[in-house]
DNA sequence: ATTGATAGTGATAATCATTATCATTTAGAA
DNA sequence: TTCTAAATGATAATGATTATCACTATCAAT
């Protein structure tokens, strides 16, 4: 990973995504920002919230449609709706527990999963050793 | 969902998913088949997984290259590569914490997920409607 | 403050997984 | 058997994401 430099756009960026509770898309976060910075290219939204996601600062919630992005990594009860690919935050019975069940909730569930994000074995010794050169 | 009938690659595509162990691609469950099923078409492939996929009999792993799919519903203990995009299955200390964390693993965990399926509210009184025409 | 190396940007073309379409075939209840 | 809805194969269309490239900004070293 090369060395991150400081810049307006990541900036606004990382506090857009943070400062707001749903899950935005890439576009939902360029289109916010539009106004505020009129020249800020889409591509450029998506090559930070990669770099932010590779850093561990934001996490990627891969879904079907697009995929959304959360700012707050700590709060990670999401659910997705396989019709209308929206994203719900869920209370947790038994919170800590894997098999945890959505209490209160009047869709259906039909599975879920734990998925880790990060670097295996294999891509991280390749990574650090470019980083040595 | 409109009522499922019965057919040679339907099974075939649940089948080849449920005895292999790795998370495979619509594409490589496709080439799989491709052998004993040489008409079978890849648009075949995507259309039953998705409907397997809505009935839960087999999960969805959204992945930012290709999507992959799990034909035992059972385990769910992945992580993925942000870099080169790989499922691996892992072993997990604590298993049933949500905080669990996984055991020598030599990789590097920058962040996970519970992500529940299944449909909200809104979409499954929907369908529930349509059902009952 | 200037310079040089490298990271970042905006615009846009390219990629590629997934879906839609449609004519034809098949499953299964009546 | 016959009828209706579902399934298929082939292929075009869609659309999110990435690659490319010329140009600009950052920042450590001088």
């Amino acid at each position: 990973m090369p060395a991150l430099k400081t810049s307006k756009q990541r900036q606004a960026i990382l506090h857009e995504l943070c400062s707001r509770c749903d899950h935005p898309t890439a576009e939902q976060i360029y289109f916010s920002l539009k106004d505020q910075h009129p020249s800020l290219s889409l591509a450029t939204v998506y090559r930070n919230l990669k770099q932010l996601e590779e850093n561990g600062i934001v996490v990627r919630i891969p879904c079907p449609e697009a995929d959304r992005f959360d700012g707050k990594p700590k709060e990670h009860y999401h659910m997705t709706c396989l019709k209308c690919g929206g994203i719900i935050d869920l209370e947790i019975e038994n919170a800590g527990q894997i098999d945890a069940f959505p209490k209160a909730f009047g869709g259906k569930i039909t599975g879920h999963t734990l998925m880790y994000f990060g670097y295996c074995e294999k891509c991280l010794k390749e990574s650090e050793k470019t980083e040595n050169r």
